[in-house]
RNA sequence: GGCCCCGUGGUGUAGCGGUCUAACAUGCCACCCUGUCACGGUGGAGAUCAGGGGUUCAAAUCCCCUCGGGGUCGCCA
């Protein structure tokens, strides 16, 4: 080793010890006789001291050092001192007085601050990653994620877990997210694609005997990126034989609940997890992941303005759809700036429009609120009654504003959700340090597909229905509901599982109930079912995202800032200029031809 | 594919029709400096204001297109 200890290490406790350090050249001080080097190394910084009185040599290399050169240093520990301590540092007490040194390597100066926390263009940071993850918040983050991984390890091996690696290249199944595909050199014409999870692959480990199977598992998705998705992703893959579906979530509640405290337990975490069924949610929220953190709920208004003079909300509701509020806090008095900026957040998600009730623009008893406090377009198409029915379904107060949407429920839900986010950020709702974990449970089955004319798996088609609805499936397949549970945290779904069908007869049926022909069940998904002949034993999993995972306990906003190399939105690898094309040659004993567009 | 936001020395920002021959901070280079730690001081280099077109007497600034980046809807069984 060119190092006997790491620069951050050392101490009071050091002192006189002659060391030898490797690192980094974080920051330069020349004072023109004495010159000060901090020493950054993963561990940390040590202040090192040229002197040329101790060592003219040294302080002559030391005088060509720059930003993020490399080199090496011996010398002794010395108590800096008095008065020159610095208590920012937690080598500060002390320093090195060099007596030998050289350059490793020398560095151009770098497209940008390795040594502070200022933003930077992300695709700067994406092309120089590796300088990028130089960076204190990079290895931070780095760390954390390798501390998550560990834990789950660790965890799951003392319940007798085991890790099984499966193929990265498998067979390509077209539904879902587009696969990935790789071409074939020996077989032509013919494909491998990359797994978008290796769901088929862990339900057949459980047909093995694995009984409790995971995995660190990478999966590939075809589909447009976001902030919390990315061409790759992975995710802890866990399936267990034998199981009820409350097994699978008391042993996530108890994982997540013991990983937070392990790695960060300064977050707050609410147990029990709430378990909320997906109809509720769905009303309460309008979405399957609500951020739990704070209330705003939805309230449906419906009744109350079938019979009103308000046109819309009349006419919305005799044609079936649904009008829908909720409640902002204290924005009575919001500009119809403020209004604006809601409303243009209503529009763009499809509503029609927004309309806002201002309950007056001051605290105060909901007593005392006479029409003409209120303001909106719709008040003199309400009564008082009305608008007291309303602001009391919402749970709204003097002062307060209602937003209310009105159209088609799916929509209604959709922009009210949008507008709850909105409202909990602007007013600054969610504690930052809670992590709100609950379950999703009592998920629909299948969902129409308006597009394809057929039903669909809301989850995926080894899901298994709850066993009370399975005659259902015969007569009204839109009312089955399923073992599919979700984890949701802060607005994220974190996880998806399922107890799994385990009878080939019954995985039959919702094959041909999604619309395959035995032909191509057999094609598709023959393996399994042939599997489920030999003796498959019940199962279930679930697979939470890790990205997401420390993305939450990091506390950052996108999963690029958890993953070391990550692809920018339109999936390209900035650094390696992934894609790229291919030679000639290649597509040639690949088979493939490109065509022209 | 739709919508929204962004693009000014290496980096981060200011400037938002004329005073811009583009400012500030930091970084970089040179010199001075033996107790600094975001060291200090003096001097210097560094930007066809993403690219193209248009409006105007005049464009970094207004308009259009293109490119690049981000957010989001669709998509993500």
């Amino acid at each position: 080793m060119l190092k006997s200890h790491s620069c951050g290490e050392l101490r009071k406790g050091n002192v006189g010890e002659k060391v030898t350090l490797a690192g980094w050249v974080d920051r330069r001080r020349d004072h023109g006789g004495l010159i000060f080097i901090d020493l950054r190394d993963r561990e940390g910084t040590v202040q090192v001291v040229f002197n040329p009185e101790v060592s003219p040599s040294c302080h002559g290399t030391a005088n060509d050092m720059r930003s993020e050169y490399v080199i090496n240093v011996s010398g002794e520990v010395a108590l800096r001192p008095p008065g020159t301590e610095n208590s920012q540092l937690s080598t500060g007490d002390v320093e090195v007085i060099a007596s030998d040194c050289t350059i490793l390597s020398v560095s151009e100066t770098p497209p940008f601050y390795i040594n502070q926390e200022i933003e930077v263009e992300e695709s700067l940071r994406l092309r120089y990653r590796y300088l990028d993850l130089r960076r204190s918040r990079m290895l931070r983050n780095l760390t954390l994620r390798h501390q998550v991984v560990k834990f789950i390890r660790d965890f799951l091996d003392a319940r007798g877990f085991l890790e099984i690696e499966t193929p990265i290249m498998i067979k390509s199944t077209p539904e879902g997210a587009r696969d990935y595909l790789v071409p074939s050199r020996v077989h032509p014409g013919k494909f491998y694609a990359l797994p978008q999870s290796p769901q088929q692959l862990k339900q057949l480990l459980m047909v093995a005997g694995v009984e409790k199977y995971f995995q660190i598992a990478h999966c590939f998705r075809d589909e447009d990126t976001r902030a919390d998705r990315q061409p790759e992703h992975t995710q802890l893959d866990l399936e267990m034989s034998f199981v009820t579906e409350d097994d699978i979530l008391n042993l996530m509640e108890e994982l997540l609940t013991a990983l937070v405290l392990a790695v960060k337990p300064e977050i707050k975490v609410i147990k029990p997890f709430p378990r909320l069924a997906y109809d509720d949610t769905m009303e309460r929220f309008g979405t399957d992941k609500p951020d739990l953190r704070f209330g705003l709920e939805l309230g449906d208004l419906s009744d109350i303005v079938a019979g009103s003079e308000f046109a819309v909300f009349r006419d919305t509701v005799a044609s079936g759809g649904r009008v829908k509020g909720i409640c902002a806090p204290g924005c009575g008095g919001y500009s119809r700036n403020q209004l604006e900026e809601l409303n243009k957040i209503a529009q763009g998600l499809g509503a029609r429009g927004l309309l806002t009730v201002a309950l007056g623009d001051a605290p105060g008893s909901l007593n005392d609120l006479t029409l003409d406090m209120v303001k909106s377009v719709a008040a003199r198409y309400l009564t008082l009654e009305q608008v007291k029915e309303i602001a009391g379904r919402l749970g709204g107060d003097m002062g307060d504003l209602l937003l209310i949407v009105a159209g088609e429920p799916k929509m209604v839900n959709k922009v009210l959700s949008e507008l709850r986010t909105e409202m909990g950020r602007r007013l600054e709702l969610a504690d930052p340090n809670t992590l709100a974990f609950a379950f999703i449970q009592d998920f629909p089955l299948l969902r129409w597909d308006e597009e394809l004319g057929r039903w669909d798996s809301e989850h995926h088609p080894f899901t298994a229905p709850k066993d009370e609805h399975i005659p259902l499936l015969d007569t009204e397949p839109g009312k089955v509901h399923s073992k599919h549970y979700d984890i949701v945290c802060n607005n994220y779904e974190l996880a998806s599982g399922s107890i799994r069908i385990h009878d080939s007869e019954l995985q039959h049926k919702i094959f041909s109930l999604l619309g395959y022909s035995d032909e191509e069940i057999q094609q598709r998904f023959g393996t399994i079912l042939e599997a489920f002949h030999y003796g498959p034993p019940p199962h279930g999993g679930i697979a939470p995202g890790i990205d997401r995972i420390v993305m939450l306990l990091a506390g950052e906003e996108t999963i690029r800032e958890v993953i070391a190399f990550p692809k920018n939105q339109s999936a390209v690898d900035l650094m390696l200029d992934a894609p790229s094309p291919v030679t000639e040659e290649q597509l040639t004993e690949l088979h493939l031809r490109l065509r022209n567009e």
